[in-house]
DNA sequence: GCATGTATTCGACATTTGTAGAATTAATCA
DNA sequence: TGATTAATTCTACAAATGTCGAATACATGC
């Protein structure tokens, strides 16, 4: 499955996922104990919870695999950016008919956001304004 | 299932739940019957299928029924704005570590908006702020 | 009162996700 | 080389979701 392919067509991750793309993301490459331990605190998964979750998101085409000796290195085929804008591409379309602006309204009218909030966004705007 | 109780409980609406409910957040109350018929040409489900899939909302607490000789008139129990928040809550946390500002921060920076996007948005913080 | 059309109820089956124990295999150290 | 440790594979099972068809129950015009 080449990359683009499946930065469309990727649909979203769920919560276990989420959680050891997080540590994926963190580690670069690292073994199903490893995430495991990582999220011992977090999540309280047993290592065959992980590593079956992990093997799934394999076959789906999120994660790759490198051996060594009888190891497996997973890594992440997503980038947490991807991941992000799916995620918010998403719901912008099941819930508000597609659009970010109409989304953006209704977090900006409805999450109470403080002063300093509202300023550090004004600037995120004015940034991205060029 | 009191109101309160629902809205901080209700997890999140799944697809079909969310096409369900804005037939329903449009006419009000309706029959399952009426909602098929809206969504004939968007999705092709059977009548058993929205029939059922509104059962379950129903007894998921998302609905609520009246009846009328022996037709079942549906009502959601929850507003669109609840839900669309509880959708962008969801996301935040699962994504971005439950901020809202960084959220907006990722849509800013990659979502590629408009000038007239941005125009638009500076004058709703502007609203939002006082 | 009965045929007809519409609603409702039930039960079903496939897939996906959450969760994990048991069995097996491979590596290693004494 | 045999015991111990660590990883991997397999199998399972429950709950949630997507999807319906079949069997019933009702209301209503003839």
């Amino acid at each position: 499955m080449p990359d683009e392919k499946l930065r469309e067509n990727y649909s979203e991750l769920t919560d276990a996922e989420w959680a050891i793309m997080k540590v994926l993301w963190e580690k670069e490459s690292c073994t199903a104990g490893e995430v495991q331990e990582t999220l011992q605190e977090e999540r309280n998964w047993a290592y065959s919870t992980v590593k079956t979750t992990m093997d799934r998101m394999l076959k789906k085409g999120y994660l790759e695999l490198s051996k060594i000796r009888n190891l497996q290195l997973f890594k992440s085929r997503i980038s947490q950016s991807t991941a992000k804008s799916g995620e918010l591409k998403r719901i912008a379309q099941k819930a508000f008919g597609g659009g970010i602006v109409p989304m953006m309204q209704h977090l900006l009218e409805n999450e109470n956001l403080s002063k300093s909030d509202l300023d550090q966004l004004r600037k995120l705007i004015d940034d991205s304004d060029r």
